[in-house]
RNA sequence: CGGGGUAUAGCGCAGUCUGGUAGCGCGCCUGCUUUGGGAGCAGGAUGUCGGGAGUUCAAAUCUCUCUACCCCGACCA
C-alpha cells in the first residue's frame, strides 16, 4: 500500500473525551472514529488489525472443529419471549424497535434465542452430536454506560460459540477444548492474560471461566494464587476455609459503648483488633423476610454470594433502619447474634471465632467474650465475604493477590437454560427425545485490538505484535526530491516485498516531512521501518529499525529483502 | 437510572460573568523557500457559536426548553 493512495488520519492532539491509551491511540492513529456514544467507525488501518484478529480467532476456530455460520443482527421478539429474557432485559441492554407492521424486534446482544432456534429445527437425532457452532458478528447492547472506547462499545465485534450435547461428559469435552482455543488464540496475539473463575451473570448456567488481559485500565479486578494457579473473578474469589483455633473461653459481659455504631469506633473504644469483632447486616431478599449475615468485624459482605443462598432471593438489598427497628428493637450499630429474632448465617470466618464482641441488640451496648453455641446459636455458615489480598488461596498454596483485568472472553456450561424452555431435544439411541445441553463461547474480537493496545504501547504509539500489525514494514524515503535515485530505490524494495506477499507500506506522501514521517510511523506501530535516504544510498545501505525493540542497523540494500523476511519471520514466531 | 459537567472551524481551546464586527494554536488549500525527528514566510478557505423559543434596537453572551456528548456512581458479556 502506498501512503499516497491512502487515508492517514493522524492527529497530533489528543482528542479530549479519550482518557485510556487504547482509546487514545485508536483515535490518535486514526484507527476508529466516533459516529455515536459508543458506536465507531473502523478506519482503513484499523479495519486490517481487526480483520488480523478475527483472522486468527477464525483459524483456531476452525482448528478446534467448530463450524462457521452467520445468524442476524435483527431478531424477533418472540424468540426473546419464549426464553424469558424480553422481559428480563426490559430495562436494560436490549434495544428495541418495531418494523412497519408494529411487529417487535431487538438487536441481537447476543445469539442464545437464534441458535437454539437453528439447534431444534435441524438437529434431530443424538447421532449429530456434539456440534458446535461459531459466528462472528456485529453485536448491539444499549450500555447504561459506554465508555474507553473500544473497550466497552455498544456496537462491538463478537466471536460467539454455541455447542449442543446429549450429555455433560460432552459439554465438558467441547468446553475444555474452547479452553485450550481461547489460550491458543491469546497466545498468538502476544497477550499476557489469565483464565479466572466467574459469576455466570445474566447469561445464566453453571460452570463459566473468564479470560482476563492484564492491565491496569482493565475495569474488573481479578485476584490469583501466589502460589498456585488458582484464579478467579474477586466477586467470585474464595479464601482458604479458615481453621477453628482452640481457645480458652471466656465468661461473656456486657459493656456499654455509647456513640459507638461502627466497627471502628467500638474496637477503638475498646481497645481491640477489628479482627475481634463481628458485624450484623440485617439484608431482604426480594420476596424473604429479614435475615441477619454475621461476618467478622473486618471483612466486607460480597452481595453476589449472599444472593446465592437458599435464604436469600435476589436481588439482594439492606432492610431499612425501620425495618430493623421494628425488627430487633434497636438500630444497625447495636445489633447482635445473640438472642436474635431472625434467622442467622454466619460468614467461615466469623464462626470460627471466640470471645469475640458484637452488638447486644440494645443501643449504647455490646457483649464481649462471645462464644458460638454457648452465647448464640451458630445458624449456618457460608462463605459470604469478599476476599482481601493476602488471604490464602482456597487451595492452600500461596496467599491471593489482586490485578486488574480486561474481560475478553467468557465460556460457560449453559446447561438446558435455553433447549428446555424453547424445547430444542434431539432422539437418543432409545429413540426419547432428550433435551439437548448447551455451552456457550464469546471472545470480544474488538475488543481484543484494544486491549492489545493496552499492553503494547509506549509514549510514541502502538506497538504491534507481528501477528496482527496492521502492515509489517513501513518504508520512509528521504531527500527523494534531491535524489531521484531514492524514490526509484524505496519503490524497488516496496515492490519486491509486495511481491513476497509481504504487508508493506510505502510512505511516499509528498507533504510531510522526514520527522512527521517517522512520528506517524511510531504511532501507527508498524514493527519494522526502513528509512531508504540520499545519504545512505550513496554507499548503498538503507536504515532499518525495529519498532518493538528500539534497535537500528544499517543494511546493505542488496541485501534488505532477504533481511527483512528474516525479520518478519522471526518477530511472527 | 442518580449526581456533576460540557457543547464556539477537522482537532485542542479562548471569548459568555459585564449583550455591540466570531477569535487563537494545530490541521487544511495556493505559492515560494526548505527537507534525517511533527519546517519558515506570504496569501487563503472553513462556523447556522448544538437545536428551538423568548427578552432586547442588538444575543455565542441573558431566560426557558429540548438534544447530544463526557465524568463519578449504580448496572453490565
Amino acid at each position: 500500500m502506498k501512503a499516497s493512495k491512502y487515508t492517514i488520519s493522524t492527529l497530533k492532539e489528543t482528542p479530549a473525551d479519550a482518557e485510556i491509551a487504547s482509546h487514545r491511540l485508536l483515535l490518535r492513529a486514526g484507527f476508529i472514529r466516533k459516529l455515536a456514544s459508543g458506536i465507531y467507525n473502523w478506519m482503513p488501518v484499523g479495519l486490517r488489525v481487526l480483520q488480523k484478529v478475527e483472522a486468527i480467532v477464525r483459524e483456531e476456530m476452525n482448528k478446534s472443529g467448530a463450524q462457521e455460520l452467520l445468524m442476524p443482527v435483527v431478531q424477533p421478539a418472540e424468540l426473546w419471549q419464549e426464553s424469558g429474557r424480553w422481559q428480563q432485559y426490559d430495562e436494560g441492554l436490549l434495544l428495541k424497535f418495531t418494523d412497519r407492521s408494529d411487529r417487535d424486534f431487538c438487536f441481537g446482544p447476543t445469539h442464545e434465542e437464534v441458535i437454539t432456534d437453528i439447534a431444534r429445527n435441524e438437529l434431530r437425532s443424538h447421532r449429530q452430536l456434539p456440534v458446535n457452532y461459531y459466528q462472528i458478528q456485529t453485536k448491539f447492547r444499549d450500555e447504561t454506560r459506554p465508555r474507553f472506547g473500544l473497550l466497552r462499545a455498544r456496537e462491538f465485534l463478537m466471536k460467539d460459540a454455541y455447542s449442543f450435547h446429549i450429555d455433560e461428559a460432552s459439554l465438558d469435552e467441547t468446553y475444555q477444548e474452547m479452553h485450550a482455543t481461547y489460550c491458543r488464540i491469546l497466545e498468538r496475539m502476544k497477550l499476557e492474560y489469565r483464565p479466572v473463575l466467574a459469576d455466570t451473570g445474566s447469561i445464566g448456567g453453571k460452570a463459566s471461566i473468564e479470560f482476563h488481559v492484564l492491565a491496569d485500565s482493565g475495569e474488573d479486578r481479578i485476584a490469583f494464587s501466589s502460589g498456585s494457579d488458582y484464579a478467579a473473578n474477586v466477586e467470585m474469589a474464595q479464601a482458604r476455609d479458615p481453621e477453628k483455633s482452640r481457645i480458652e473461653v471466656r465468661a461473656m459481659a456486657t459493656v456499654a459503648t455509647p456513640d459507638a455504631h461502627t466497627i471502628d469506633a467500638v474496637s477503638q473504644l475498646l481497645g481491640v483488633a477489628p479482627t475481634e469483632t463481628v458485624k450484623t447486616l440485617v439484608v431482604k431478599g426480594e420476596s424473604t423476610p429479614l435475615v441477619a449475615l454475621i461476618l467478622r468485624g473486618d471483612h466486607q459482605l460480597n452481595p453476589l454470594k449472599a444472593e446465592k443462598l437458599p435464604e436469600v432471593a435476589a436481588p439482594l438489598s439492606m432492610a431499612t433502619e425501620a425495618e430493623i427497628k421494628a425488627s430487633t428493637g434497636t438500630l444497625p450499630g447495636s445489633i447482635g447474634p445473640v438472642g436474635l429474632d431472625m434467622p442467622i448465617l454466619v460468614d467461615r470466618d466469623a464462626a470460627v471465632l471466640g470471645n469475640f464482641i458484637c452488638g447486644a441488640n440494645q443501643d449504647g451496648f455490646h457483649h464481649t467474650n462471645v462464644n458460638w453455641g454457648r452465647d448464640a446459636s451458630l445458624g449456618n455458615v457460608y462463605d459470604l465475604r469478599e476476599v482481601v489480598e493476602g488471604d490464602l488461596s482456597p487451595d492452600g498454596k500461596g496467599v491471593l493477590q489482586f490485578k486488574r483485568g480486561i474481560e475478553v472472553g467468557h465460556i460457560f456450561k449453559l446447561g438446558d437454560k435455553y433447549s428446555k424452555p424453547m424445547n430444542a431435544s434431539v432422539l437418543d439411541e432409545n429413540g426419547r427425545a432428550v433435551t439437548m445441553i448447551m455451552g456457550c463461547y464469546g471472545l470480544g474480537v474488538s475488543r481484543l485490538v484494544a486491549a492489545v493496545i493496552e499492553q503494547y504501547h509506549d509514549d510514541k504509539g502502538m506497538v504491534w505484535p507481528a501477528a496482527i500489525a496492521p502492515f509489517q514494514v513501513v518504508i520512509i524515503p528521504v531527500n527523494a526530491h534531491k535524489s531521484p535515485n531514492v524514490a526509484t530505490a524505496a519503490d524497488k524494495l516496496y515492490e519486491e516485498l509486495a511481491a513476497s506477499n509481504i504487508d508493506v507500506f510505502l510512505d511516499d506522501r509528498d507533504g510531510p516531512r522526514p520527522g512527521a514521517k517517522f512520528a506517524d510511523a511510531e504511532l501507527i506501530g508498524f514493527p519494522h521501518r526502513v528509512v531508504v535516504g540520499d545519504r545512505g544510498l550513496e554507499s548503498g545501505i538503507v536504515e532499518y529499525a525495529n519498532r518493538g525493540t528500539g534497535e537500528t542497523s544499517e543494511i546493505p540494500i542488496a541485501e534488505a529483502v532477504q533481511f527483512l523476511k528474516d525479520a518478519i519471520a522471526k518477530a511472527l514466531n
